[in-house]
Formats: structure tokens, sequence, C-alpha cells
DNA sequence: CTTATCCCGTGAAAGCTTTCAATTTGGCAC
DNA sequence: GTGCCAAATTGAAAGCTTTCACGGGATAAG
């Protein structure tokens, strides 16, 4: 591979003024430029990252630390910000943690000593990023944390109007004449659950319906915790006419304890979801969603980074982005007479 | 941050001994040993790997080019990548081309100035890898493809047994009592697609049944792909009693155009899919498809990578994974009698 | 014509590590 | 005590870029 020592001679100049072409760091006049221009491009050069970032004490790599990529929800969030960042010359080195806290400081550690000019996170459970963060400004990258925060958290963020979102989709239900609420939020250790659960309540408060603690359960973002849930809440009487499923993957198992109870979903009970994942539409019947923006929330985070890189340097900022409510099969009005009751013994889902 | 000279000045040693010690480049004797690795961990020292990675000609990160994280098969694959990377102490730089070639070429030039380890390739549609995999591999960067292979590709790869899966799935079809077969292929030019057809046609040919042309057709490996050619097979005579869908997209698609012509799956007429994503378990009904280890088609390409970096110069490797056949509610045994005829005007799928 | 100014361009240092040749150390045999 | 060999350690160069202080030439002002 060529370098700038090579392109220096044949353009007749010295290395410093290479460098000054190429990065626009200085006037250089019109033939000297073209010299070196042409140089460049007949040798197809490239400068190389690591002497630059070595040079400079930082590169243009974005580290992007996530919990799952095989949860659904995240390969979007990825996209979009590996969109932006590629656009403007960035790359993106993409970390899981498996929301395990230490996986993600590990990762945390080492990816410093790439000198990455950010990082994007989506903050594992019980992350504490506050400490690391601070290391990382200090070294002049970026820390952008999306989707959820962790506790404490004052640095830059970007989120999905959660609480709102959540707010929407209950008034839309209370509007169909549902009284009897339940809801299966999240982990309430994180930010978004939390913020879901928020708006839950104000819609029920404000509509002054009455929920008991134990029509509001909670569990881990997955099937599973929404099947096991939802049979729980099945069996209270009186029974809840929806769910309130704190993401779509909940509103999946759910829709799978109702069916497996021998009750029909929407008839005999409505379900809504959050996310609005690809799934929503597969399923049957189509579920109902809170539609979170992943990809924008992805692209938001990545331009933020790099109005940070650039020098912006103002405080912290909270970007909160808009969610849509999608209406589909899984809700409809609550059943007129006391329903038919479910069956004892549910079988197992598959 | 503090760098090799700290540390070997807070050991009294001089700079190549730390890092003889570091790397286990040359034999240390043990209380000099001893006095660097306390320096190192009192002052919490990290190598750059800038400064490695210019010095050695070669980095610890490993660019995965895919075409589209967005895409439900992808995830696994790169997170299969990631865990085997990240245990050995490498990075992914994770790029997506949207099967543009151009794109890739893109990245293929830009990664190059970082000096990773090697590349992990998903090709895009009309790839030609050949020239700039050479290139890397003067470089002494290993490349390995993944899952589909660009034309006249010589160098490692690591895919699954498509055409013996496909023709697992044919072979129980056809002992279900079919004989009436239809598929939808995906695009052949991708080697994936290719085989699949080809495990179609073997088993088909094995038993001597015959499949008029029209019977084959051939679209993109998404749903809209997949509702458009069912509802044109659906219109043959005589009908096909089953269509096997070259990947679980378009098997989706093409059980909601069989829902919108008013026909029954699997009682009018079965789907098989192929790649076992999650919703084959989610939609109604169930698909069934043939299992990919997506995952597994990752690891192994990170493994065989690193074989690679750490010196291993065999020949090509092809690395081939079992599939394993998924039934589900989505296949029958063909209608008895002449079946009912699809409505004439299908509305939309939403 | 001299001096001050400004614009361009240059050379060298710095950033951090690895590696190779060279030097020092230690041990052993005589 | 001397000599020699192997082993351990060192110092410096190299890898490629950016940046800063400086110098040369031209232009404008006096």
């Amino acid at each position: 591979m060529p370098n700038m020592k090579q392109i220096a001679q044949m353009a007749n100049v010295s290395l410093g003024t290479v460098s000054h072409v190429l990065n626009n760091s200085a006037r250089v006049r019109e033939p000297l430029k073209r010299r070196v221009l042409e140089a460049v491009e007949s040798l197809g050069y490239q400068p190389s990252q690591l002497a630059r970032g070595l040079r400079r004490d930082k590169t243009n790599m974005v580290g992007m630390i996530i919990p799952d990529l095989t949860n659904p929800f995240f390969p979007a969030v990825v996209r979009g910000a590996e969109d932006v960042a590629f656009s403007n010359g960035y790359r993106l080195i993409l970390c899981n943690t498996d929301n395990d806290h230490a996986k993600e400081l590990a990762h945390l550690d080492q990816l410093r000593t790439y000198l990455p000019a950010g990082l994007i996170v989506i903050p594992s459970h019980f992350s504490d990023l506050t400490a690391q963060a601070e290391s990382y400004r200090k070294a002049g990258a970026a820390v952008i944390c999306v989707d959820r925060l962790p506790k404490y958290w004052k640095g830059d963020s970007v989120t999905a109007d959660n609480e709102a979102g959540s707010y929407a989709a209950i008034r839309h239900l209370l509007k169909l004449g549902h009284r009897q609420f339940a809801t299966i939020t999240g982990p309430q250790h994180l930010t978004n659950a939390q913020e879901r659960l928020a708006g839950f309540k104000r819609a029920m408060q404000q509509s002054r319906v009455h929920v008991n603690p134990e029509y509001i359960q909670e569990t881990t973002f997955d099937k599973q915790g929404g099947y096991a849930k939802t049979l729980l809440l099945l069996r209270l009487i009186p029974r809840p006419t929806v769910i309130f499923a704190g993401n779509d993957l909940i509103a999946l198992g759910a829709l799978l304890a109702i069916r497996d109870s021998g009750l029909q979903c929407p008839e005999d009970i409505s379900v809504m979801g959050f996310d609005d994942l690809d799934l929503a539409e597969i399923i049957h019947p189509t579920l109902s969603s809170v539609s979170q923006p992943g990809y924008q929330l992805g692209s938001t985070a990545a331009r933020l980074l790099l109005d940070r890189v650039r020098g912006d340097t103002g405080p912290a900022k909270h970007i909160v982005l808009g969610t849509t409510l999608k209406i589909r099969h899984s809700i409809a009005p609550p059943p007129r007479r006391p329903a038919r009751r479910a069956r004892a013994k549910p079988r197992r889902t598959s």
C-alpha cells in the first residue's frame, strides 16, 4: 500500500503539504494541490486510519454497545446508526452485552484503546456508565445513551416518548369502553419500562379508574415472561378485559397464553403491545402496538454523536422521539357479558 | 492514558522488556516480569491498539460485511461471529451493503485502511470479490465468505447445505403424497438460491415427478415476491398442492396470498419454507421450514478466520453445515379431491 | 530601496508500539 | 581467575500520519 511519503515524492512536495491538501488544513497553491491530487489518484492512495488515529488521538470509529443483536428490536437501531455513521466516514464497532453489566464494562474498557470518536450505548440491566462515560468524555469521545438510560444518567440521550406512547394507547382503550385493565411491564429498573408504566398510570388516574396492584405484573422483556404473567392475570376475578404489554414480545406471549387458555383475542380479551415489531403484522390476530421509531433512534444518536465530535460542547441533550399508535385486530371493545371462563389447565406453549 | 514508557520507568526496565512481557515474545526473568506486571496493574495500563496495529501491520479488528442487518436472518450470523471474535480479543466492524455491489466495493476499499485481521462477508447481489480478496490476502488478511458465494469464488467459505436441506424437505413432502409441486426460488444468481432449487430438482427427478417450468418461479427473497408469485401459481391448472419457498419471507408472502385467495393452508395447499426464522413459529399456521444454523454460520466463519490469522495457510476450506427439517402445521397430505377454486379477485395483503 | 507583512511550503517532532541487532549479564568449565 | 556461551536485556529504528515552528519569497508601504 502506498503511503504519504510516496505521494510527496511523486508530486515533488513535502510530507506536510500532502497532509494539508488532504485535510484542507492550510492553503496550498493550485499547481501543487493538483500535483498532489494527481499522485493520490494514480497511486490509489488512502491514508492509514491507524496512523491518523494515533496522531490525532481519535479515530473515526464509533463503538455501538447493545444488549443483544438477536433481539428483534435492536437491529433497526444499529442500522440507523450505521447508515449515518457510514455516510459521514465513520465505522461502527458492534458489541453485545447480553444485558450483563460486567460484559458491558469489559467492552467499555477495551474499546477505549481504539480511541473511538464516541460511543452509542443501549445500556444493560443495572448499568452505571457515569464513571466510564466521564473518562471517555475527558478523552474527547462522546457518549450517547439510547432507548433506556442508566440510573442518574446526565449525559446525552435519545429515547422514544414511552410515557406518551403508553398514555395514548390506554386512552384509546378507554374510549373503546375498557375499564378492567391489566398490564405486564418490563423490568422496572429499566427506564423505558418505568416510563411505559407511568403513562399507563397517568391515563388510569386521569380517568379515575382504579387498578389493583395484582393487575400490574412485572417481568422480563420476552415471550416467556408474557406467557407466564398472562396465565396469572387470566385467573383474576374480575378478569381483565385488556392486557397492555410492556413490549411486543411480552404481547406475543400473552396472545399464546390467551389461546392456550381457550380464550379468544380480541373477543374475550384485548392485547396491546409496544415497539411495533415486524411480528405485529404477522401474528394472528395482528397485534395493536405503540410504534417506536427504532431506526430513527439509531440515526439520531449517530447524528448527535457527530455533532459532539465536531465540537458541539453544549449542555447534555435529551432527544425524545414521538411514537405512533398502530391499531390492528388484537383489540376490540370489552365483551358485553361476563365472559366465558378460561380453561383450568392451559397446555404449555410450544 | 498511561503508555508503555511510563510502565518502563515505573518498573525500571526498558521499553522492549515491557513489550516482551506483555506479548510473551521473549523470556524475561521472573523479578523483572513481576515488576512490569505490577506497574501495568497499578497504572491500569492497556496497550494502544492503534499503535500496535500500525507497527504490526495488522489490527485485531474483523470487518463484517452483510447485506442488511434488518433482514431477520442476518443478526444471528453476526451474533455468532461477534461472540467468537470477542472472546478471542477481536472486534467486529459492521457494514451493510443493501445488496448493492458498489456499496460493497466501497466498504472493501475503505476497510483496508484499518488493517483488519480479516473479513467475513455475506456477498451482495452480483458480487465479485476475487480481486479485492486477493489484495486482502496479500496484505495478510483472511477473507471468508458466508451463506452464499460470489461467482467463481475459490476462497474460504462457510455455507449451509442448501441442496441437501431442500432435498430432505421435498422427500418429506413426497412421502406425504404430494405430486403437484411448485417452488418459488430466490434470485438464481445467488448460490444459496441455486442450491435450494437444485435439491428440489434432484428430489423431483429421483421420484420421476415432472415439474413444468411455470411451476418454478423466481423472485426476490422477500414477502412481496412470495405474495405475487403465489397468486400466479394458484391460477395454474392443475393447482399445485404444495409450494416450496426459497426462504421464510417468501413463504410468509405465500401464506398471505393463499389466505387472501380464500384458500386454506394446509388443507388446500401446503407451504414449506427455508431458514426457520422466529416467525415460523409465530404465524398461523406455523410454518414448516428447513432450519439453517445462522449462529453457527457466523461463529464457524469467525473461527476459520482466526485459524487463518494464526497462520493456517492450507488450501481454501469449504465448510458446509447441516440443516434440519422442522415440521409444523403448514404442511399436510394433499387434498383428496379436486380442491375448491381460489377466489377470482384476491384482496391485497395489508 | 528598505522594511514590514503575509502567504506558502518545509522539515522535524510526536504519537505508541514492536522488533531486531547489539550489548550485558550470569553461569560454567577449565 | 579467565574465557566462552547462552540467555536476558536494552536501545533504536520503523511504521504513517498530523502539526507546529520556521524560513523563503513576494508584495505592499514608507
